[in-house]
This record gives structure tokens, sequence and C-alpha cells, in this order.
DNA sequence: CCTCCACTGGAAGATCGGGAAG
DNA sequence: CTTCCCGATCTTCCAGTGGAGG
């Protein structure tokens, strides 16, 4: 007896999640055999090698980095994994203490107010015991490279740091740089629309049921999404839950259409969702009016920010702010000293097309 | 030349909220 | 309950920058 109403459509929604881990891994066989081979020392209990991997948003650097962390974790007791989007958790205490409770030390922990070397008190001790891999996705969102000094002075860590800029540790402390100089670095190029069709193929067969999408429909996602993977799965995404929820049999081509502009704004917005609401107002500012000069930029701000009842900000804490959005890639500053002004960075404007 | 203006950003200290101990 | 400690965040203070204007 089926617990739910029978699907139409879909057939395992958790295969056209972002987050899903496949089974298989398509046009990526060269990263992939990088990876495995910097990880597999620690099969011998001997020091594996540090990676960096960068490439544009899409390119499948999440998504190669954490299946083969998962592929190893089956093979091995002796080693473990931990993910992190430094996007949401920046700071070093949320980091460190993030990694431990991926290591299954997260009752221990809670004694006392903890200090964040208490923290990584503990995980040396942890790590002594069994190994990790620490992938740190967006590490360029982050607020405070010390913590990657910490991480990759560990016995027992392996880290992988994801990037979509080549030049993110460029600005990090010289002493983070030498330690991860002899990382391994893995550049993901843009998938060409050939292989996206089959990647968006593999997640149609196993995520949809047999003839609930076209041939020609999954080559019009493919070419419109650029080589970005994410664009195409949460395009397939989308069309599916549409034409599931209208009790379609068939995907409609007018609905692939009208997704796949979604799909491609999505990424960002559930970001800037995720603001506290001084950072959203700023954005909505920056957006409304294009450029704006710093000193009008603030005014705006404070009469924006008394009108909805947002508590009063100082000036310093403005400039921190937006310093944080310009970190985030959400806004970009022209000009210097007097003469700065600032603008909303447009998602996606520095890769090429 | 000097001073003013409008802004940046570092440093230090205050405050907030959460969790734990007394 | 209060008190204490922690990280995170915000405020206060201030030195620095560089064009405008006397």
């Amino acid at each position: 007896m089926p617990m739910y109403d029978e699907n139409m459509i879909i057939r395992d929604a958790r295969v056209l999640r972002e987050q899903f881990i496949p089974g298989r891994v398509l046009h990526r066989e060269g990263q992939l055999d990088a990876i495995r081979n910097c990880l597999k020392p620690m099969l011998k209990g001997m020091e594996p090698r540090n990676m960096f991997t960068f490439g544009d948003p899409g390119t499948g650097k999440t998504c190669i980095s954490r299946f083969v962390v998962e592929e190893l974790s089956a093979h091995t007791v002796s080693v473990q994994g931990s993910y992190i989007n430094c996007w949401e958790c920046s700071s070093r205490f949320k980091i460190l203490y993030s990694i431990l409770q991926d290591m299954g030390l997260s009752l221990s922990v809670h004694r006392k107010g903890t200090p964040t070397d208490e923290l990584l008190g503990n995980l040396k001790k942890r790590l002594e015991q069994r190994c990790c891999v620490i992938i740190l996705d967006e590490v360029d969102k982050l607020e405070d490279d010390r913590v990657l000094y910490d991480l990759a002075t560990l016995q027992g860590a392996c880290l992988i740091l994801i990037s979509n800029s080549e030049t993110a540790l460029h600005g990090a402390d010289p002493r983070v740089r030498s330690r991860l100089a002899s990382a391994e670095c893995l550049e993901f190029p843009v998938y060409s629309g050939g292989e996206i069709l089959d990647i968006l193929k593999d997640r149609a067969e196993w995520g949809l049921l047999p003839g609930a999408i076209k041939n020609a429909q999954l080559e019009r996602i493919a070419s419109a999404s650029n080589g970005d993977s994410r664009v195409a799965i949460e395009t397939l995404r989308i069309v599916a839950e549409e034409a599931e929820n209208q009790d379609l049999r068939m995907v409609h081509d007018s609905s692939i259409e009208r997704a796949l502009p979604r799909a491609m704004e999505s990424s960002t917005e559930r970001n800037i969702d995720m603001l506290a609401p001084h950072y959203r107002l700023i954005i909505e500012i920056l957006e409304s009016r294009g450029k704006v000069d710093a000193g009008k930029l603030l005014k705006e701000f404070r009469k924006l920010s008394t009108q909805r009842g947002l508590p009063d900000v100082v000036d310093r804490s403005f400039r921190n702010y937006v310093d944080r959005l310009m970190q985030l890639g959400l806004v970009r500053a022209e000009g210097g000293g007097r003469w700065r002004s600032y603008s909303p960075e447009v998602p996606g404007a520095h890769s090429g097309k």
C-alpha cells in the first residue's frame, strides 16, 4: 500500500536537489582521479595533500569533492568527511564547531561558554583517532582566514578548498598561503552543452518516471543553461514539480521557458534572503538606484531604516555592512577615498559567456 | 602653501544573547 | 534565581587620504 498518492512525473525528488550526490560522476574523470590521488595516502596513515579547486558556478566542484569524500569514508572507517559552506558558516568558532559536530562530538563540547581554542584542542585530540577530510566551500566568503591556518596545521586533517575564483587565496595571510602552497590546484572548466545534456539525462533517468520529459526538452535546458549544471538541474526540478502539481503526465515546453530565468536567479536570491534586514536594505537601495555615492547611500539607508523601524546604526557599522556585502560579492565599489561609489554586483558578470 | 571636508578603516571597548555553574 | 564566560556585533574614537577652496 503506497503511503502517498502515486506520482506521475517524479520518481525520486532527492535526485533533483542541488545538494544531491549522484552515484556516478560524468565528465570529470580527471578531477576525480586527482582528488582521489591526493587523499590516497590517508589509507596508509600517511599525510594527504590539501587541495584548492576553482571554477565557475555549476562546474561540479562541490559535487565531485563530496562524491570522493563519501566514497572514501564508505571505504574505510578511519577517515571521516566534513562539509562546510563558508557563506553560512563564516566565523572561526562556527567552522570549528561544525567540524566537531560532523565528527560526532556535539555533546561534550557544550560545557561552559566554550572558547574557540578549546574547540581547536578538542579537534586535535579527535583527529588523533580518526582523520578528517574538511571541505570548505565558497572559501573566499570566509570572514577570518585565521581558521585556515588552524586547519592547515592540524595533523590528520585534509582540506579541500572550493572557490569560484582562482585568486581567492591571494589576499590571505602570508602564513596561510605558505601553509597551502603545496596544495594541489584543480581547475573545473565550464561544461560543454553535450556534457550538461549527459548529466541532465542521468538525473532525469533516476529522478523522473520514464517518458516524463522528452529528449528535445532536455536539449533545450542544456543549451540554455550555458554550461552551468546547477541552472540545468534546478530547471529540471522546477518543471518537474510544476508538472507534478498540475497532475500532468509530461513536462510542457512553455514550462521550461518560464523556469529557465527563475533557475538562473535562484542561487543569488536565496543567498540574499538569508541576510539580516540591514544588509537586505543596502542591496535594495543599490538595486533600485544603480550606482550611489557613499554619502548618499548612508543617508538613504538611515532614512529607510528608521521608516521601517529597524534599529539605528552608527556610520561605522554601516561601513562594516557594506564591507561584508563586498566580500560576499554582492556589492561593488568604484573610485577611492571621498569619491567612492557603490553599485550592485551583477551575478555571474565575472564569468565569460 | 594650509585647512576643511567627506570618507575609509584600524583598534579598543561596550553590549547582547546564550549556555552553564553556583 | 543570579553570576560568569563566551563569541558576535556594534559603538566610540581617531589617524589617514586626497581633492576643493582659501
